[in-house]
DNA sequence: AGCACGCCGACT
DNA sequence: GTCGGCGTGCTC
């Protein structure tokens, strides 16, 4: 009998590898153990064993596998599960899936390293230059990796050269397969074991007495013992004796003192949290919990509609108490950007080291530990709090999922495939555990709304502020006029001025909000127009003033700013349109005195990037902060009297059907920011036209209008929620070639889905990183069958394929694109 | 996706 | 002549 694992490689293929095992390899595998398995010539990938079989496979000889990499599944058939869901409904392979669901850490990579041969023998002067040389290297050094070669005889192609080495018997190659998550090891120092008697210790001081440094490290591990009666850490030992690495390292190197290694968790929270009970919830948040509970025992996904600080945590946190009650796992996810040190310390004050964090700032190796506790249903791993990713934990018995800020479009992975979303992927795989979702927002999306209508998703609401705090009180000031009697000064009303006066004068802090990051998005010359484009994208380049840079918000690119025009050389430059860094700069200008920080993605970067502006800010360190979207995500500052809207047009104007749902979602969310305590905020809203019906709707916190208009004109128009879309993207570097392909592509399309097809079009930026691009739009109606559709267009993609013109140029679906 | 193989221009 | 450029096809 011969056995075989089907495999799932971490690549876009559609389909399984096939490999064969031996009898006893095939006793210990299972579903969701890794493999190492050899691919294509040279290459050993990390594999997921899908199924193991006796079926050998007909048109070709199964390879072996190269190695077991886990006694036990590191992933778990409800995922597996899960992860085909996905493939099928975001119309990727389930490869790709693998590849972002785990840790990269758990995706090993062979890297080819090459050795001496020594027992063959060598006449050096057969040796070219170039083969001398590595050589050479290898004299001074055991193993070189090829690209450690490549750098040594300057060139790219290094294998020519090794295959040269190889014939005259001079290296070996070999395929080095490595795990990348290692263990953390803390060292730890104690006494060496000859000083534990006391006469050996007061002669041990009597020979350092001339070394002063030395017997001050021994007495500080004396003092540091004294204290905790643990093992001492290396690192405390150096910071209580003042003393240098090197002294240390000498006291061991002469076993004075022992060194010994402790492997831990990266992964720990300090201890000296208490956990303090639960708050009680007022009536406000009893009925809507009641409402929620409700709905759970019939297992509906539920919608919790309460307004900005109604006090949603609390009810969350209910309810995970109540989940982890019954031992079961507790999911909380929320956009990668409110994932911050304020709400991390909220839950663990209630729930202690049971809280766990999984996002993208986290190391490969923190998430590799949270993936081993969630596995093992470690207590302290019971509530996983994380972005979109933290989806893909291996939950054995997940309870509730929580979708906080449900609404945010970043539950929506945009690039790479799976273009997934997170909302809608967890409510599949809460069913799959026979689990509750719960769903929350200020401002629900439409989709979700709509869903409540249709009796999908159970509904609970709080519209009440917490402690009665009354809604902040929005005001509208059209900036056309005063731009016109030149009243404004820089991009400052009046009217906000005064406020901002004020709201400084009584010593509350400030918001402003401004959704574009730089100083101004286009620097154009007044003489011929001219405006600096990137040279791999088709945009303007954006003005940094702070770094004195034209920055490409698409690529990356980079230049120091001109001093004259490059095209007609004249030295009349101007900026249109503005950015943070502007209004940062022109604020520090009208309040000399006045702190000014800012929040945008520049000033975040790093893994305590948002922390520490958000600490400087509570700390009341800074009196104004000035951001973009950044700000709006689920942070609470207490002392927040004004919020300023800078330019609601910008995004009134997005060419996109959902623009205006998503300014009222952003405009309701910064402006709730205003007055989270007893006193009434205050929200400015500058516009050119202040009479924009969705302003309007903000200003009243009218979320049912603004529904009610948007889905009749999604009705009209034929999009979500009413209809799904899929949207097509081509993608090649030949923009004729891109053309011809696209064109093909959708007249196929046409003929199957009629009008229901839109496009061919370029986006707005029609070309990123020297690739064009070009979008099509394909609707699906209610009564149409969304399996046949993707069935449909999968089929035109291998005719499409077929034709060689076009198979370069790349198709990405994006299923339920925002 | 990688990554080899293979066929063409520009330089030691 | 070699080197490296990119187009093409395959991976159990």
């Amino acid at each position: 009998m011969q056995y075989f694992v089907n495999v799932i490689l971490p690549i876009p293929l559609e389909k399984l590898f096939t490999y064969s095992v031996s009898e006893s390899e095939a006793g210990i595998l299972l579903p969701g153990i890794r493999v190492a398995v050899p691919f294509g010539k040279s290459k050993i990938y990390t594999g997921l064993v899908h199924e193991v079989h006796n079926r050998p496979p007909t048109v070709y000889e199964a390879k072996e596998i190269h190695q077991i990499l886990d006694d036990i599944p590191l992933v778990t058939k409800i995922q597996l599960q899960h992860w085909q869901w996905i493939a099928d409904y975001y119309m990727c392979t389930i490869g790709e899936v693998f590849r972002t669901a785990v840790p990269s850490a758990f995706l090993l990579e062979s890297e080819t390293l090459i050795l001496r041969n020594k027992t063959a023998e060598i006449d050096e002067s057969d040796l070219k230059d170039d083969e001398f040389l590595v050589f050479e290297a290898l004299e001074h050094q055991p193993v070189l990796r090829v690209q450690e070669i490549s750098a040594i005889i300057d060139r790219k192609n290094v294998l020519p050269v090794l295959e040269r080495l190889m014939h005259k018997k001079i290296i070996n190659l070999k395929e080095e397969v490595y795990e990348q998550y290692k263990p953390k090891l803390i060292r730890y120092v104690q006494l060496g074991a000859e000083y534990n008697t006391e006469e050996a210790l007061e002669a041990l001081l009597k020979t350092l007495s001339r070394a002063p440094k030395q017997s001050q490290v021994i007495l500080s591990l004396f003092q540091l013992q004294a204290v905790t009666k643990k093992p001492v850490k290396v690192t405390d030992l150096e910071t209580e004796s003042g003393a240098s690495k090197a002294i240390i390292k000498s006291l061991i190197d002469k076993n004075i003192l022992d060194e010994y290694l402790i492997r831990t968790d990266r992964v720990n929270y300090e201890p000296t949290i208490n956990t303090s009970d639960i708050k009680a919830l007022n009536e406000y948040q009893q009925n809507a919990l009641q409402d929620i509970q409700k709905n759970f025992s019939e297992n509906k996904p539920t919608l919790l509609h309460g307004i900005t600080s109604s006090g949603k945590t609390e009810v969350y946190v209910k309810l995970i108490e109540d989940c982890i009650g019954s031992g079961k796992q507790a999911l909380y996810l929320l956009p990668e950007i409110a994932l911050t040190a304020q709400l991390i310390g909220r839950l663990q004050e209630y729930f202690g080291e049971k809280v766990s964090v999984y996002h993208s700032k986290y190391s490969i190796h923190e998430r590799v530990e949270v993936w081993n506790n969630v596995l093992q249903n470690r207590p302290k791993a019971q509530i996983i709090l994380g972005a979109r990713s933290a989806l893909f934990m291996p939950f054995t018995d997940l309870g509730l999922i929580i979708v906080d800020e449900e609404h945010e479009s970043s539950f929506k992975q945009y690039d790479p495939a799976p273009r997934y979303h997170a909302r809608d992927a967890a409510i599949i795989l809460s069913n799959m555990f026979g689990g509750n979702v719960l769903l929350g927002s200020a401002t629900p999306s439409v989709e979700s709304f709509y869903n409540v209508s249709q009796d999908k998703y159970g509904y609970a609401s709080i519209d009440r502020r917490y402690g009665n705090v009354l809604l902040p009180d929005m005001e509208l000031v059209g900036i056309k006029e005063q731009t016109r009697k030149k009243r404004m000064k820089g991009h400052f009303s009046e009217r906000l001025l005064q406020e901002i006066t004020e709201a400084l004068h009584i010593g509350e802090q400030i918001i402003l909000f401004q959704n574009r990051r730089g100083f101004a998005p286009i620097v154009e010359c007044t003489t011929c127009g001219h405006s600096p484009q990137c040279p791999n994208c088709d945009v303007s380049l954006t003005f940094h003033q702070y770094k004195n840079q034209l920055r490409c918000h698409y690529c990356g690119h980079h230049t120091a700013v001109q001093q004259s025009c490059m095209a007609c050389g004249s030295p009349t430059l101007d900026t249109k349109g503005f950015g943070t860094e502007q209004v940062q700069q022109e604020l520090q200008k009208l309040y000399p005195d006045v702190n000014v920080g800012r929040m945008d993605l520049d000033t975040t970067r790093g893994k305590h990037g948002y922390e520490k502006i958000i600490t400087s800010f509570e700390n009341q360190e800074l009196d104004i902060l000035v951001g973009t979207q950044m700000l709006t995500k689920g942070l609470d500052f207490r002392n927040v009297g004004l919020v300023g809207i800078m330019n609601a047009d910008t995004l009134l104007n997005f060419p996109d059907y959902r623009a205006h749902e998503r300014s009222f979602q952003l405009l309701t969310q910064v402006a709730g920011r205003a007055g989270r305590t007893q006193k009434r905020g205050k929200v400015i809203i500058q516009s050119y036209n202040p009479y924009h019906q969705i302003l309007k709707q903000v200003t009243t916190s009218d979320y049912v209008g603004m529904y009610n208009e948007q889905l009749y004109e999604r009705e009209q128009y034929k999009y979500p929620p009413i209809n799904r879309i899929i949207k097509v993207t081509f993608k090649h570097k030949d923009y004729n070639k891109l053309n011809e392909a696209a064109e093909w592509f959708t007249k196929s399309l046409r003929n199957i889905f009629r009008e229901n097809v839109l496009g061919p079009e370029y986006p707005p930026v029609a070309r990123i990183r020297n690739q064009y691009l070009k979008h099509v739009l394909v609707k699906i109606p209610k009564t149409q069958s969304l399996k046949k559709t993707k069935q449909g267009i999968k089929r035109i993609e291998a005719s499409f394929n077929a034709i060689s013109a076009y198979r370069s140029v790349r198709v990405i679906y994006n299923v339920d694109h925002i």
